[in-house]
Order: C-alpha cells, then sequence, then structure tokens
DNA sequence: TTGCTTGCAAATGATTTGCACTGCT
DNA sequence: AGCAGTGCAAATCATTTGCAAGCAA
C-alpha cells in the first residue's frame, strides 16, 4: 500500500540521515519520529509525550536536538510557552503556518508554486542587494483558529 | 525639519495610545520607544538596556510588555536566547526580516506592493477555505548576512 | 492621599546538563 | 569491553513577579 511504503520511506530517509551522522536510529528516536508525522501540523513537547509516554522528558529534548542537527527536525518558535516541533520540509514538503493568536495551535498551509516562484525570486533580489545569502523562508499568518472563532461568537 | 516632526510625531502618537488605556508615557518608556526607534532592525533587551543604561531590566521588561500590549511595540521570537522588539507596524510600515543563522541578527526589508497583494489576496483564499481569521503575517528570511558571509571567507 | 511606576531581589518554568546505568555492536 | 542512549535529579537562564519606596494626579 501507498501509505505503508510512505511510512517505510520515511523511517529509511531518517535511518539513512542518522548512519550517514554516526547516530543510531534508535526505539525513542522512532517513536518521536513516528509521534511527529502523525499530526497536521508542528507539535510541543508536552503534546509530544502524550503519544509517546515512554520516554523521558530529557531524553525527548535530547533527541530532538540531534534530529535537528542532522536535519529530519525543525525547531519553531512562536510566542508561546513551548517551542514547536515538525518534520523538516524536505521529508514532508515546503509549507507554512497558520498560527492563531488565542490558543496558540499551529495549522500547515501551502501557497501556490506560481506564488512561491514570485516570493522566491523577489526574496534572491532584495536579499543579494543586501549582501545576505537566503537559504529558506518562512511565512507565520497569524490570526484566529476556526476553535477559537467559535468560542467568541459564544 | 521633516525627522524632528516624523520623531515629535511618533512620541505623540505612542502618548495617544497609551492616555487611551489610561497608561502614562513615562520617561522609561519614552527611553524604550527612543531606543528602538533608533536602530534598523528588531532589537533584544540586553541591546535595548546599553542604549538605555539608566533602566532596571525589570522595568525593561514590564513596560515592553505594556507597550505590546497597546499595540506600540511587538515582540518577536526566533531560534535565539532572548526575543526581539521592535515598533509595531503600524508606527513603522509592513516590512519583513532577514535573519542571519549563524549570528542570530535581524534585519527589515520590504517587498514590492505588487507582491504583498498577491500573497495577501493568497492568504485570503486559504484561510477563509479553513476557516480560519487571519489578521496580519510575518515572513522570516533565513540565511547568511553579509557579516558573516564576510567571517567565513576568512 | 491614591494609585501607577520603579528597582531590587526572589520566584518561575522551559530547556539543558551531570551522572550513573542500560544496552547496542 | 567500549561507547552511545537513557532516566533522574539538579542546574541554567530569560523572563516574571512580590514588595517597599518614589512620584504624578
Amino acid at each position: 500500500m501507498a501509505t505503508m511504503n510512505a511510512a517505510a520511506d520515511l523511517h529509511h530517509q531518517v535511518d539513512e540521515r542518522l548512519r550517514a551522522r554516526d547516530q543510531r536510529y534508535t526505539e525513542s528516536r522512532r517513536q518521536i519520529v513516528e509521534a511527529l508525522s502523525a499530526t497536521a501540523g508542528p507539535v510541543t513537547l508536552p503534546t509530544l509525550l502524550e503519544q509517546a509516554p515512554s520516554l523521558a522528558q530529557s531524553s525527548a529534548y535530547r533527541n530532538l536536538a540531534v534530529l535537528e542537527e542532522v536535519g529530519i527536525v525543525r525547531r519553531l518558535v512562536h510566542g508561546a510557552d513551548h517551542a514547536f516541533y515538525e518534520l523538516a520540509e524536505d521529508l514532508t514538503g515546503h509549507h507554512h503556518h497558520l498560527v492563531c493568536e488565542r490558543c496558540g495551535s499551529v495549522q500547515d498551509v501551502t501557497l501556490s508554486a506560481r506564488l512561491e516562484q514570485s516570493l522566491d525570486s523577489a526574496i534572491d533580489d532584495l536579499a543579494k542587494a543586501q549582501g545576505f545569502a537566503p537559504r529558506h523562508h518562512t511565512i507565520d499568518i497569524h490570526g484566529l483558529c476556526s476553535v477559537c472563532i467559535a468560542e467568541s461568537t459564544h
């Protein structure tokens, strides 16, 4: 099945990247990758621990640091108390975030390829004019999520 | 002079917004606004304190919180240790950020009005499809700043 | 006087780290 | 055996908060 292959592929890629850096793909790390790939958007550490209750908090932090170092995980910081973690874009595809100003939830969204292209070329121009070497961009769209809108309506 | 009027205008606007919320525009707050308007990009708390040495750290944090509450200051969080603070966009104009991955410095940049419009309309479409109410967006362009590029060249 | 501001010192809380132990290889 | 990974408890450090004193209305 396509689904199973996708999951197998993901773990395979992660395994390879870790090996390439002389790191092991341990059960803990597998659990983290599983949890991250299972959710629609970025996840905070407490949420992650709910989905992998056998993991110690410190191990989760340590493994996330390793996975980030190797380019498997990306760490996001919004205003909220906790940082968010997600799989790197080259594993999941380029996307952006809807960030709820009230509850802090984060949801993935994508823009059209056409718009991304205009954006990239504008960024290239402007960055080069400043002597800046752009590597990637992120767009955060702040506002109210549907849940919070429903709540404020009563 | 235009410069003086601009500065006077800024303080006047800040004063008005504070009064509207029953807050005072104290000397400390004035110093903070001065420091923020003096620099080209967002500033961390330690940097801010260098420019206003008479301010106590806790007062700086407290006043920044008030100023943020009233919509005069925006607080940014990137990966770095410290948060960044800048004047709100309706005081300075809409802009985005070049964020250096090595040294953490942040520089302001603007995109063309045309591109901003395409972006806004794409965001509106996509957000509405999710029942999300967008308020504003931010674009962070990550990469290497000119200083760090020069350093790595030797 | 009454209440907002301030500075100092102490508290908070997410994240990091030291250390001893377990388990690959 | 030898070293990477783990859990626990303790440390770190930006930011927040309690409190007593200063200052404006």
